[in-house]
DNA sequence: GCGAAAAAATGACTTAGGTCAAGAGGCTCT
DNA sequence: AGAGCCTCTTGACCTAAGTCATTTTTTCGC
């Protein structure tokens, strides 16, 4: 999986910090280059290494930071008392973790890397006053609002949609997102199990496995281990009856 | 359904403005009494009453202020393209309502009053600048952070519970906030109708009727129309098999 | 306070998705 | 490279919750 658009210059890669670890805080604003240096600066002042199967944070752990993941991917999970285990959500590159940590002292949710990953740590006090600085504030107020509309998508998707529906919102929710990212919309591998995809959608692994077959039985996509290929884009989104996008409120 | 704790004096009645409205904001920060004044006048510019069925705001109206509620409650819900209502949330006095709004220029939601209501209108960009002024920009990320942790409450039940587990929780969970208001945690009224729970909860009014009458038969509760007295808290927290609370993080 | 209309309760039956079990690939670690 | 261990797939069967239909209760407009 690589991009498939224009490849970075040594210019363009400093650039990139800022709009990849941080294109989900500053998307659309203009900044002057001072103020770019700023966010730069905070941006860089530490970066993490986790590896696969590593946890950036776990719950219940001091919040201090949030994280803007530079390369790789998370999901979240929560594990309730009796030890049943959530899965919350899956994490790209360029999304902003850690917001589940802003309510309280601790984070709420465990963070753990499904491939090999590399992170920006964005002190929050320090994410606040500059926030409050730069004409950012309003940006980072999307920011968190979107995460709640996320949170609303899903919940429609779980109270309502049937097995078939929320593969169906899944696959191409994640087809969306890797096309944000420049990368391609119909080909793309898995980096979750399908466990953790089935615990996601409120579903068995079973029955995710047996969805898998039928859509691919029924012409929509290619699966083979961990790598799908999209045949059909129109007629997975058939598979909703309707208009899908609102499910998912992703970056602008 | 009355308070049950002390009655307000009139000095008493004015400080309420700020504890009941704006208690989700400020709840435990310590502002001087210029301050509170600059957050009373906020709060005091516009005040609205909404009948019960009547709309605070409508999915697709642009976005300017969020909303305290003052008296009574409201519903939260979507409409999807194809017609399906979800329901996304209750919310009663005191609470904090519109933050589905802030991500874009339209809210994401419906606000239905479910009972004559009266609200606080808070401009969202006054209220931005006054959170930058006060200490009370932190509180407000703590807000909005707290929508996101009761999201992925909902979400946890949503995935992984059964349905008499939702219905628990969801009446302790109004129990619990019922009794943070100062009323009775065992004996309230169900401002929504058994339809509007049964979205909530993802599941169907008959389910949601079935299983009130079982619990009424098991000695949990009495029920009769919108009336419910939860009868043995602990045997009702005993259909979770395990700790309550986590499931949705409500105030401090 | 009355009658229509909506909401709730209850019963009979169906079904989507879960459970359990067994076999097949596919990684990882030496 | 090969043993061992996961993870995934597939089949057979089961059950919780949904659907549909009917009755009862509550609500609301006049």
């Amino acid at each position: 999986m690589r991009p498939t658009e224009k490849p970075f210059t040594l210019t363009a890669q400093k650039v990139s910090c800022g709009r990849c670890c941080l294109r989900e805080l500053c998307a659309p604003v203009e900044v002057t280059p001072e103020q770019e240096e700023l966010l730069h600066a905070l941006v860089r002042q530490q970066h993490l290494n986790i590896r696969r199967g590593e946890h950036l944070y776990h719950a219940g752990m001091p919040f201090h930071s949030l994280f803007a993941i530079h390369t790789g991917s998370f999901k979240t999970y929560m594990l309730a008392d009796n030890g049943r285990e959530r899965v919350e959500g899956f994490y790209l590159s360029g999304d902003m973790l850690g917001m589940d940590g802003i309510s309280g002292d601790t984070y709420t949710l465990s963070a753990m890397a499904l491939e090999d990953t590399g992170v920006c740590v964005l002190p929050f006090q320090r994410l606040e006053e500059i926030t409050r600085e730069l004409p950012l504030q309003r940006q980072f107020h999307r920011m968190m609002s979107r995460e709640i509309n996320r949170d609303k998508g899903i919940m429609m998707m779980l109270g309502q949609m049937t097995a078939d529906e929320r593969l169906a919102v899944f696959l191409l929710n994640l087809s969306q997102r890797y096309e944000a990212r420049g990368f391609s919309a119909t080909e793309f591998t898995l980096k979750m199990s399908r466990q953790d995809i089935a615990n996601y959608l409120g579903l068995k692994a079973e029955t995710v496995s047996r969805l898998l077959s039928r859509f691919q039985d029924d012409g929509l996509l290619t699966i083979s281990g961990k790598s799908v290929r999209l045949a059909d884009l129109n007629q997975l989104r058939g598979v909703l009856g309707f208009g899908d996008g609102i499910y998912f409120d992703q970056l602008p």
